[in-house]
DNA sequence: GTGAAAGCGCTAACAT
DNA sequence: ATGTTAGCGCTTTCAC
């Protein structure tokens, strides 16, 4: 491998100026630029990395530590972030935390001993709370989830206002025994929750809702003796992606129809239900546009770190579909 | 920050044994260890890698370079090739080539620069095409693609073998004329559409294959226009979940029945094809498996580089649903 | 505008 | 078993 002394060399400069030249800094002449130029590509020279680090105590890199690689909600994200950085030449960590706090720990510490630039982050119920960005030696952006009082930058749906728009759908439907399945894991559960709760009492009708643990098969569960009661409520109602999947699988296997038995509904426009007949009515999020405010944040807030923190709520999109369709009762 | 002269001050010993010690090579005393280690901690200390790798010219990371990160199939194979890694204290960096050769090559002169240990990589079809690991300056293992004759270590799905049984089902059904579609983006669309070619011939069928580009939308598109001929097909094959995506919408959007007007049949167990009434027969893929055997023969390659190359081949798994049931003609 | 030289924090070779 | 020390390749003063 060459080296930038070799460079310097080849070119008839010092290494001083290789270096200026490269980083692109002022006080290299143009005759200078083309001669290092020319040498950098007879040389297949590439700057090493781990010396300009160890020098410069800098890199051009950030961290995207998801709660879940295998939601379609963070993959897009995770295309919108590597988009962006790579329009600013900067390079993306993809870490899956898999709701784990101890792996999201673990991450977090990778982060800090990789000397990233900054950190976006979906981060897990136990680190939300009480989450400051003093405790992290790097700028931190917040995905999908925050609390109402975090004092960090943070771009989210606007989670109330989704579980209230979703919950009076069914309402203005007819629906008024409406069940409401929360994810436990995360906030964002909680607040559709507020909202489902708001749009309810509103109606003046009675809630019931039950938070479940983050995976299908425990959704699955838990419908699956929700739906072998009778008298059926009118309508479930799913506060993601993962539920709504369980809830739907728990319906098939009991033979539970919907909307004619039962009508359903959720969050996240998963492909599939689109694909389900008579498709699934669900709020759906911006996701690249997310992901996309997420990194512009975090670049900002790099260059400018006094810059007040900022949120950026999103509205999501009503989908109607054929699941909360009024059925003559 | 403390530095590694900080701990030697504090425990009292040279920055060689501290060192030593954190690498966990022979040559300390016990008494040594346990003072380093106290210091260790008393002072916070983080080796700082891009130190460490400057000097070593070694890293402990490894890079996964897959095709579309939006696919089940290779989160999954993520999950694997993480969990692995984390055993061995060894870091991945998880990029999306997102089927784009130039994205591709970006992120291999990435690893390139990061100095990686090794590379666990889904190839686009145009890199694949004369592959060689003397090309690269780390270990290379593929996954999901390769050619019969690749020099370099694999593990793959027999997709003859897939395509071969798959089509045999269907045949066995009664069916005749069944239509396969294939992706043009990668290798494993060929090589599965060489299993159908296979099973038809030995059935004495005229084969009808049509490639298709990598977008469940593109596919769609055809098959709507295939859908709209009469008379129909017996049976439709889709050599990937996101053709067997845009099969399955082409159907609902034209109000064909399946397994009633036609028989559908694809690649990739994807959770949406158990709940799509009456399921979806696929072949399901080892994906974990793959993972994991991917990155067990990359850290057995950077062990011993010298080792003779392997090709680790799995069978899939043929799931039997209603889609292509037999239907009374 | 340019060059010489110091030194980032660590590992490894060598000495003891 | 432990210490001393020379760099790894680069950026960044500082002097010219």
């Amino acid at each position: 491998m060459a080296r930038i002394s070799d460079v310097a060399k080849k070119a008839g400069v010092s290494v001083a100026s290789v270096s200026r030249a490269l980083s692109g800094l002022p006080g290299v002449s143009e005759a200078t630029r083309i001669r290092v130029e020319a040498a950098v590509k007879a040389l297949d020279y590439r700057p090493d990395l781990a010396a300009r680090r160890l020098r410069s105590r800098r890199t051009n890199k950030l961290g995207l530590i998801v709660s879940d690689i295998c939601n379609p909600f963070f993959t897009e994200i995770g295309r919108a972030v590597e988009d962006v950085a790579y329009q600013h030449r900067m390079r993306v960590m993809l870490c899956n935390s898999d709701e784990d706090p101890e792996k999201e720990a673990f991450y977090l510490e990778m982060m800090r001993d990789e000397n990233v630039s900054g950190v976006i982050l979906s981060p897990t119920l136990p680190l939300l709370s009480g989450l400051k960005t003093s405790d992290h030696p790097f700028p931190l952006v917040l995905v999908d989830r925050c609390e109402r009082d975090s004092e960090v930058d943070a771009v989210v749906l606007d989670n109330f206002d989704a579980g209230f728009r979703l919950t009076e759908h069914l309402i203005a439907q007819g629906m008024r025994r409406i069940v409401f399945l929360y994810g436990s894991a995360g906030s964002t559960g909680a607040q559709r929750h507020q909202g489902y709760l708001a749009a309810m009492a509103a109606a003046g009708l009675a809630p019931d809702a039950e938070p479940i643990a983050p995976r299908a098969e425990r959704a699955r569960e838990v419908v699956e003796v929700l739906l072998s009661r009778k008298p059926l409520p009118d309508a479930l109602l799913a506060s993601n992606g993962l539920i709504l999947q369980g809830v739907v699988e728990a319906a098939r296997a009991l033979g539970v129809s919907f909307p004619g038995e039962i009508a359903l509904a959720g969050f996240d426009d998963m492909p599939w239900t689109r694909l389900i007949e008579p498709g699934i009515t669900v709020i759906a999020q911006p996701t690249y546009e997310i992901g996309r405010a997420a990194i512009e944040l975090l670049l900002a807030r790099i260059a400018s770190p006094e810059q007040a923190v900022r949120r950026l709520v999103m509205r999501g999109e009503l989908k109607i579909r054929g699941s909360s369709r009024k059925t003559s009762a």
